[in-house]
DNA sequence: TATCATACGGAGTTAGGATTCCGTTTCCGG
DNA sequence: CCGGAAACGGAATCCTAACTCCGTATGATA
């Protein structure tokens, strides 16, 4: 159970701020490798290092707020998968997986996260992991009852997969579509099992 | 090239003290992530870290040396791939992943060196990077032209892959064996191209 | 075994960054 | 328009390693 902390009002000046916070440690991270630094986060976003420390207790807490807004765009993705892919279960889990992708090769945020990241980082994460799990266990059971999907297939790997592709984006210099692609085609049921529409 | 400083004799306690070095760092390296400090290869070495500067410039390049090695055994396990696999072209490729996954599973060195590590560490590795993707090029070729391997596969894709696996391996409380089935099923020819024996 | 080029040891230096501290400034309710 | 709680700014502090330096020890050669 997430604290929802009921914290009341919040200064004018400080919800402004906790915006640029984000919005700078988005940008400064959307390039760069995890080695972003506070003090660059901090002047970005136009305050002082001692405004940043105050709205997240440690660099991994800034983080994961990153982590955990972009947990919320996946599972936004997972759900019209859900809501649209009833007629074509298999690609429809293919194609929300391919776009998770291409959002997460622009946050290094969150693929250090995925990756290396200590627990840490997605302490902050908790809820929406859950669902995005959720999720994923939704598309996974649709797509293997539809024949399509390699039985052994599991929702569970599915991080593991996105942790391999976010590893490939990390390295740069080669084409994680390959790689992707190269994953679903693993997906696909071997065709010793007839699709049973 | 590399340069194969002809560097006389040496003496023997150097040698001897190199030895200790690569092994304590091959010890630390094993279990822990890349985290690890020249101080602690020194002590487990029972050497002072001059010592080990001596050796090695910095700790890219003791890195350097120990993926170095672990690509001399990748190479072996690949040669014995090319000359045993002839009548089992795609299982000879799919095993040798497999042998070769398993073995950097205990060699943290090689797995930062594949995923984050900057170019820095493979500097020392180009001869054997290079055997390496001949050997790989070659496997490749064959499983391809017995159609059992997906032609759009690519040699250079291996690393990428290798990459993928290490990162699953890296994060720790994942089945990494699994990932690297599910790449190798994706390797798999499609079912349309009847294979050409 | 005398000589000295090689090697060694490890305290000390340096540097990069995260985090803290506290005097000052800014909101907001009354 | 006031008082004080809530926020700010950012220089200073602390830490954690990597790496350097130099006096000492040791293997190899004549």
């Amino acid at each position: 159970m997430t604290v929802t902390t009921a914290t009341r009002p919040m200064r004018a000046d400080a919800r402004r701020n906790r915006e640029s916070i984000l919005a700078a440690a988005r940008e400064l991270f959307a390039a760069s490798r995890p080695d972003v630094q506070i003090d660059d986060v901090a002047r970005l976003a136009g305050v002082g290092v001692g405004t940043v420390y105050r709205h997240f207790p440690d660099k991994q807490a800034l983080m994961g707020e990153l982590v955990r807004e972009r947990f919320v765009l996946f599972n936004e993705r997972m759900r019209t998968a859900v809501e649209e892919g009833e007629d074509e279960p298999f690609e429809s889990l293919a194609e929300a997986l391919r776009d998770n992708a291409a959002s997460v090769a622009g946050d290094a945020a969150t693929r250090f996260a995925m990756m290396s990241g200590g627990e840490r980082v997605f302490e902050y994460v908790g809820e929406e992991k859950e669902e995005f799990l959720r999720l994923a266990r939704r598309l996974v059971l649709r797509a293997r009852r539809s024949g399509e999907l390699n039985p052994r297939f599991q929702a569970a790997d599915i991080p593991m997969v996105m942790c391999g592709v976010c590893a490939t984006i990390d390295k740069g210099g080669w084409d994680w579509r390959r790689h992707l692609d190269l994953v679903i085609e693993g997906m696909r049921a071997e065709p010793s099992a007839p699709p049973a529409v």
